[in-house]
DNA sequence: CATGAACCTTCCAAGCGTTGGAAGGTCAAG
DNA sequence: CTTGACCTTCCAACGCTTGGAAGGTTCATG
């Protein structure tokens, strides 16, 4: 079975499947005598493991994990079980601090006319200074990713008192 | 003031401030004679004015339409509230298929006794082949991020109906 | 057999937003 | 003058995926 026909059984595209080989998340496959990559039923099998674990959400490094389990007889649960507990907290964490956004945002537009005027709470909510100052805990602004790179750092700088006018 | 302090003054630090000059999304800062780059307040507004529409998880090319408008005093807060309510939409879909990813985790990390043995519900199901050939709706696999490139296109590659052998 | 379509190969680049670092110049204070 | 904290530009990486170019292979057709 050639890269093409595996991606088809598979779900994962000819690209990522040479990318996954190139970074190790997969073993090379084997090769026709012209250079083709040659996939077997247990390649595909391998493939569609990473393909649900991605549908699920989980990284790449995760995937590595899981898969290392997956091979491993004599795994324990546990380990699987934290590895998946571990991406459903991120999944919360995220889909929370996109909550609080979503609910920000609907509550501006709900104030916002909408019409032909220019006086609009969306941006003049934009223009406010942004309330990090506070006692709050901080909860990491932008943050919505995790995986993505949206925001998550929360940009430390340290401090630095000197003021240089 | 230079950079850093107007990273601090905005919460924006130097390395984006550089950054969204250089992508044109905020206009070029005044030099010093030395080179330095030098902020105004207002400019520090027009940071502060990025940095909380990033807070708020809209995209830097979000930004720049937010950003025209803002400075455009004839404006329609149509057209404002028209860019929020397709972030929402965004945040919404997105939050919707980290729900159902963590609903399904949950599930079977539920059914996981996650102790010594090795049998696992959680590996079982990523094993199996994905159930993507039944009549349902079909609805975006892998699609999460909505903006990070998370499995978003469904990876057509049309048909090819021949079976090499 | 020659042609061409449809595959395969490798390599390079972009995209999101952000960070890190290197190499060098500048500013203020000691 | 030296020192250290800043500034400058440029290049690279992160994670994941896609696109394309340039070239080789396979296979069916004319």
């Amino acid at each position: 079975m050639n890269i093409g026909e595996a991606a088809k059984a598979s779900g994962v595209s000819a690209k990522m499947i040479r990318y996954y080989e190139q970074t190790g998340l997969i073993p090379p496959a084997g090769r026709t005598a012209a250079g083709y990559r040659d996939y077997t039923m247990k390649d595909v099998h391998v493939l569609r493991f990473v393909r649900r674990a991605r549908d699920l959400g989980f990284s790449v490094a995760e995937i590595d994990g899981l898969l290392q389990l997956w091979r491993d007889r004599g795994r324990r649960s546990a380990d699987v079980k934290r590895i998946a507990l571990g991406h459903i907290g991120d999944l919360r964490r995220r889909i929370a601090e996109m909550q609080q956004m979503a609910a920000t945002l609907e509550q501006l537009a709900a104030c916002c006319s909408g019409d032909d005027r220019p006086d609009c709470p969306i941006l003049a909510d934009l223009e406010r200074p942004s309330q990090v100052a506070s006692d709050e805990p901080k909860r990491m602004r932008g943050a919505v990713d995790g995986r993505s790179p949206r925001g998550r750092k929360p940009q430390k700088s340290k401090s630095r008192k000197t003021s240089r006018k």
